[in-house]
DNA sequence: AAAAAAG
């Protein structure tokens, strides 16, 4: 039934007088949001509120500023919502077969090049992100930073529950994603989709909110990404009104560490090049003068952490009103007790419409029950999704323990150092990453190294922004192949070449662990783990060894002895529900909970239902676990 | 107890 979208491009013009607050209500705009902020009440609405209709939105209003908001015209619906950037590799670029849609819809509709005005000049060509000209492809260097193993992704095990699973998809051709973004994924390199994005894409395309458990290297950013761009590329909404200076993204983006929303923002910007859709991120300790700058001259999706958007909002100069997607990356961290009531507020106390008027799309390698019933306050009748480890633990990543005094650490540090040091392959230096517990540890172990000739920097909350993406770019680069870092880093960061993780402190959470070695054997490449374990770190024993063993490791006997001595399931995040997936499906842990009182969708019967869907899943997989847990984390 | 996130 599906139409093509190039079709529903064409036809626009003709449907672009009725506001398309589309999805599943009916086509009505959000109705004005009960919620009026406090810095919005008693201000002149014409000024400040969004237009409540679109007859009023046709009204000139007196502040138009070209940069933000643009014309007011009904007329330039035709061109699309975004009018002071076209859509133009959307059919007018001329890429598609159907490239007559681009001027068929108006002519207000025009590219980056014809854009009116020079008050941004020297900025009218949209940055080629991929920093090439779509030549010289295929290098060494190319291969390396873009190439994901994906061998290493066949045999993932896929576990989704909830009503009415759209099936996965095997290639991005059977997805109707538009040209300018097949074209960008090409330039990607992305071959075929990853088990997380060919099961979740369906799924958002669908409409439907969505919580995932999928290990952030892979390829979770472009699960959710490619959906929400080419949703806003192939629906007409109806045109922002504006207040002065306040923007309307149609699409958030949140995640825990501003390094990780830049990350998002680089990957975002280039999925979405040369499709009209602009990205534009917020995050706090860098100047805000210039972010704000970025979001006047359009966004439609805003990559942000919690407290710079909170910032934002609070000044008036974003708003939610027009939110149709939200995605919480690192959802668990997100919804975790320093940040629940920051998200809290930005989710249900500002403007943003409600669970079902947008659609919600939550990301993390580990669910905990406690969060996913959190979680699930912001969702409506969602699928759960869980996808195994990009491939066995076993081949990608070694983890290994070893008995380490917390006196001996440094010294045992040196000694892995060197051994490292003589394994350096294809003239790449290769990478280690040291967690610490605490950011004093980090700039002390730092020093430490450096002094011992082992070059080093570090990355933790108490450096300033600039010091943070220094030490990153620096460890990247291989200048400094050793970075320390605090759990700032733990989480989502995607730097290619990290060959050894040292967790020469262990942290207090099973789930952190997890995380933290998820920065080693990336894009199914290999990776080695290790973990200094001593006497402070006995509650994590038990957790600690339950782990490895899932993920077919050797775990020592001393740790073993350790574990069995422990309380059972001692830990205060011991894995929920068991299995190797990061979590399960909390809604089904048991004809006893409440789980009916979150299933929206009602949990009887079929409500349940699941498709279990095992990409050659190993025979041995499935046994000692709940049912309905097919599988393997790792 | 620590880390992160606003300034």
């Amino acid at each position: 039934m599906r139409t093509s979208w190039a079709d529903s491009g064409s036809n626009s013009a003709s449907e672009s007088a009725v506001p398309a607050y589309s999805g599943n209500s009916s086509g009505s705009r959000p109705t004005r949001a009960t919620y009026v902020p406090p810095h919005l009440r008693n201000r002149t609405p014409s000024a400040d509120l969004p237009a409540a209709s679109p007859a009023a939105q046709a009204q000139p209003q007196a502040n138009d500023r070209v940069g933000y908001g643009g014309p007011p015209g009904g007329s330039r619906w035709a061109g699309g919502s975004r009018p002071d950037y076209g859509r133009q590799a959307y059919g007018s670029g001329g890429r598609t077969g159907g490239g007559s849609s681009g001027s068929s819809s108006g002519g207000g509709s025009s590219g980056w090049n014809n854009r009116s005005g020079g008050w941004d000049r020297g900025r009218e060509r949209e940055v080629n992100p991929f920093g090439n000209d779509d030549e010289g492809e295929g290098t060494l260097n190319e291969q390396e930073n873009t190439g994901i193993n994906f061998d290493a992704y066949e045999d993932i095990p896929v576990e989704t529950s909830g009503d009415n699973v759209p099936p996965p998809v095997n290639t991005f051709a059977e997805i109707d994603l538009g040209e300018a973004l097949n074209q960008n994924i090409r330039r990607c390199k992305y071959v075929k989709p990853t088990p997380v994005q060919r099961n979740a894409i369906p799924i958002i395309l669908a409409g439907r909110d969505l919580m995932a458990c999928a290990q952030t290297g892979s390829g979770k950013t472009a699960a959710f990404c490619f959906p929400i761009i080419t949703g806003i590329m192939r629906e007409q909404y109806a045109q922002r009104s504006r207040g002065p200076r306040t923007v309307y993204p149609l699409a958030l983006i949140l995640s825990p560490t501003r390094e990780l929303s830049c990350q998002i923002h680089d990957e975002a910007r280039k999925f979405s090049y040369q499709t009209g859709v602009k990205v534009v991120v917020a995050y706090g300790g860098a100047p805000i003068n210039q972010q704000l700058r970025e979001l006047e001259r359009g966004v439609d999706i805003l990559v942000a952490t919690p407290g710079r958007l909170v910032d934002l909002l609070e000044r008036a100069r974003v708003s939610l009103q027009m939110i149709r997607y939200l995605a919480l990356d690192e959802a668990d961290r997100m919804l975790d007790m320093g940040f629940e009531p920051q998200i809290r507020k930005i989710v249900e106390q500002m403007d943003m419409p409600p669970p079902g008027r947008r659609q919600t799309m939550l990301f993390s390698a580990t669910f905990p029950k406690e969060i996913q019933r959190l979680a699930s306050d912001f969702l409506s009748n969602y699928i759960f999704l869980a996808v195994g480890r990009v491939g066995s633990s076993t081949d990608l990543i070694i983890q290994r323990v070893e008995y380490v005094h917390e006196t001996d650490k440094r010294s045992h540090l040196m000694d892995l150092l060197h051994a490292q040091r003589e394994t350096e392959t294809n003239g790449k230096q290769s990478l280690t990453l040291v967690f610490v517990e605490t950011k004093k540890g980090a700039d002390s172990l730092e020093h430490w190294l450096c002094m011992n000739g082992f070059p080093a920097t570090t990355i933790h909350g108490d450096r300033t922004q600039q010091e943070r993406e220094m030490a990153l770019r620096s460890f990247k680069s291989g200048k400094t192949p050793i970075l320390v870092a605090t759990d700032v880093a733990a989480r989502g960061l995607d730097i290619p070449h990290v060959a050894h993780v040292v967790n020469f402190d262990l942290p207090n959470d099973i789930d952190d662990y997890v995380h933290r070695i998820g920065r080693t054997g990336r894009a199914g490449k290999s990776g080695l783990a290790t973990a200094f374990f001593n006497e402070n770190n006995m509650s994590l024993a038990r957790a600690l060894s339950d782990l490895m063993q899932e993920a077919n490791q050797e775990v020592p006997a001393w740790l073993t002895r350790f574990a069995s001595r422990a309380p059972y399931n001692g830990g205060k995040n011991r894995r929920s529900g068991g299995g190797r997936f990061g979590g399960r499906d909390f809604r089904r842990e048991g004809s006893f909970t409440r789980s009916t009182d979150y299933y929206g969708g009602g949990n009887s019967g079929s409500g349940g239902g699941s498709s279990s869907v095992g990409y050659g899943v190993p025979s041995s997989y499935g046994g000692g676990y709940g049912p309905g847990v097919a599988s393997a984390w790792d």
